[in-house]
DNA sequence: CGGATTTGACCTGCGC
DNA sequence: GCGCAGGTCAAATCCG
């Protein structure tokens, strides 16, 4: 086996991309791992986490290498979030743009608009660009749009840490322009 | 020592 | 009814 054998963590193959994050990929929760499954159409394992900052939050989450490409991670949303995010910092994304780290991502809402898919393309291996532009497809329709604007605002506006440090940065860029004023 | 992860077993749904 | 595959459980193990 060629997958994660090298690695005694990387068990689901996605040490590369998890490093620092024993929960899988970060996101803004936290998220506590109940299984692992090879499926058929995939030999690399699928995770299976659960939101581990509320007990009674329905929303699950499962990773999975790309069966073809196996830099490219794909993590599979299921359900909303029915608390705000979690204290932990590192704000890297919301529930709906999954985790927006720097590196590109693909998104997709299944028809019932309930589960999220997100493709993390690590490695810009080959096929990168095209992943680029099937991003850039999804995310510029108006209703995908309108959807990430509207779970943003709600889930900055129940992150106290966040309205804290824009609070602050604010207040910064005040003194800054006016030091003599407010003295 | 407590919490998180691992992993084999078990459960459930679906196609034949 | 049977077999297969995906999903979940829970005991064992690991790690800080």
């Amino acid at each position: 086996m060629d997958d994660g054998s090298s690695c005694p963590t990387d068990s689901a193959g996605l040490l590369p991309l998890i490093a620092g994050s024993p929960t899988g990929v970060k996101d803004g929760y936290q998220w506590r791992k109940y299984g692992q499954k090879v499926t058929r159409d995939n030999p690399h394992p699928r995770s299976y986490f659960r939101c581990a900052f509320a007990p009674s939050c329905p929303v699950k989450k499962k990773v999975q290498r790309d069966a073809e490409d196996r830099s490219k991670l794909v993590a599979t949303y299921e359900g909303e979030h029915n608390h705000a995010k979690s204290p932990e910092r590192e704000f890297v994304g919301n529930e709906s743009t999954g985790y927006a780290r720097s590196q590109p991502c693909s998104v997709s809402i299944n028809p019932s608009g309930r589960t999220i898919r997100l493709e993390d393309m690590t490695n810009h291996g080959s096929g990168s660009r095209l992943d680029l532009e099937t991003i850039q497809r999804e995310v510029v329709t108006p209703e995908f749009q309108n959807l990430l604007l509207d779970k943003m605002v709600n889930s900055l506006k129940n992150d106290a840490d966040f309205m804290h440090a824009l609070t602050n940065a604010v207040a910064e860029r005040i003194l800054e322009n006016f030091p003599a004023r407010l003295s």
